[in-house]
DNA sequence: AGCGTAACGGCACTGCGTGCCACTGTACAA
DNA sequence: TTGTACAGTGGCACGCAGTGCCGTTACGCT
């Protein structure tokens, strides 16, 4: 305990502590499963009391995924800096990005991850909740920017949830194949094929002309489309 | 206790139990607050002993929601017995639908729930995970729908995350201004308007047909757009 | 060297959820 | 009518998550 006491102390051995707990606690619900683990467990094998797990996260699912509110607030960071004008298709594009950007930066606790919160109900659970922050994140922020448009709490509820699904399939794709490094790129482009999908800047007074390019691209796609290999 | 072991026997008086613990679940949330509430509570104020309370319930949250389960199976029923040429934009609507009218049922149950879990944080989550498990449903279907479409499964997710998304929207609005009987009407069209959202059919090589047909549809919702008032 | 601070471990407590069991009212058969 | 199988109930005890409290201990600062 006199080595745990230490080790808290200086904030790089508080970082240290938490990677401790987090690798013991995925480490034993991999291998014990999930229920058969209890804090108990997971504080010993870290090496440090009971009641210093529960300073560390707020519960012991929170030990699976700490990150989740650096995470937010990164994205958050990304809307907040973003250029006035900038078009709101590519940046919710880029704010998605950054959550790839997290996830390969461990890939092996990621699969980790993955792997558990899709056989644990309770963690399954757990993770649309978290999936839902970044929606509503999401959301809040397009919400603001359509505020004054006709349907647009409609439309920023709609690209918000449709960019967040979009992301998560490419995501869980990726982590489903073991997360590979050279599968990341591809997991990229599977979730820009998204902007394809949403629906464009709404019909005002003067912007038919909007409407006309709309179906200029649609044409453009459709020409460069090759046909389905079936 | 006579009474209450009485009261279980038939399946009556099972379903009058039950209800008697969720009026009695509600109404302490209500006053007392989630937190404050403990099961031993709940069960004293319905007549019946704690255990039995977890033969009920699968959790203390449980009581707030038991009718999920149920919901889902018509929600997916509606899938199911569908007309396999039915397109696919009225057919999430009317699954919709289904959900709408599950809520107008017990429009004042709806509005304590709509207020409990919007202010309690555990309950928020929970109802997260219950949103998502639509979410799962109109996806799978679709999926099922679109196999073997370009994208197929990328639209399915986009169209699933889309119209859920666009459903709570409208249930929400309707819930948050204290589910008016004249007001529902407005909830129903203000969800239909996803429809317009969604992307179509997906361009393979025989249908710029569909494309120009697009641009009809949007012209013409230009034309009818009145502009907006600021 | 002395002191304040902050993180630690341990203890006790509340409350959720579950297994177990004895009890009781009900239905059905002898 | 009496006996018996059964299903639902309440109570008890237990494990475990999460929290408040407190004495202890190591570190930084003066």
């Amino acid at each position: 305990m006199t080595v745990a006491a230490r080790r808290g102390r200086s904030p790089e051995g508080r970082a240290e502590v938490r990677r401790d707990l987090v690798a013991a606690a995925v480490e034993l619900f991999r291998v014990r499963g999930y229920e058969d683990t209890t804090v108990d467990d997971i504080a010993a094998a870290a090496g440090v009391g009971r009641r210093t797990f529960f300073r560390y996260f707020r519960s012991k699912e929170d030990a699976i995924s700490p990150d989740h509110e650096t995470a937010l607030a990164r994205v958050a960071e990304v809307f907040e800096t973003a250029h006035p004008t900038e078009p709101s298709a590519p940046l919710v594009l880029r704010a998605g990005e950054t959550v790839f950007d997290i996830y390969a930066d461990d890939p092996r606790l990621s699969v980790d991850r993955y792997r558990l919160t899709h056989e644990v109900p309770a963690l399954r659970d757990r993770e649309s909740a978290s999936v839902d922050h970044y929606r509503r994140l999401f959301t809040r922020y397009l919400r603001r920017r359509f505020a004054g448009d006709p349907d647009g709490d409609l439309r920023a509820a709609v690209i918000g949830a449709a960019v967040v699904a979009a992301h998560n399939l490419a995501l869980r794709a990726w982590l489903a194949a073991g997360a590979p490094a050279d599968g990341m790129e591809a997991c990229r482009e599977r979730f820009r094929r998204v902007a394809e999908m949403l629906p464009g800047e709404p019909a005002g007074d003067d912007d038919l002309h909007a409407v006309t390019q709309r179906l200029e691209q649609a044409v453009v796609r459709l020409e460069r489309t090759t046909p389905p290999e079936h």
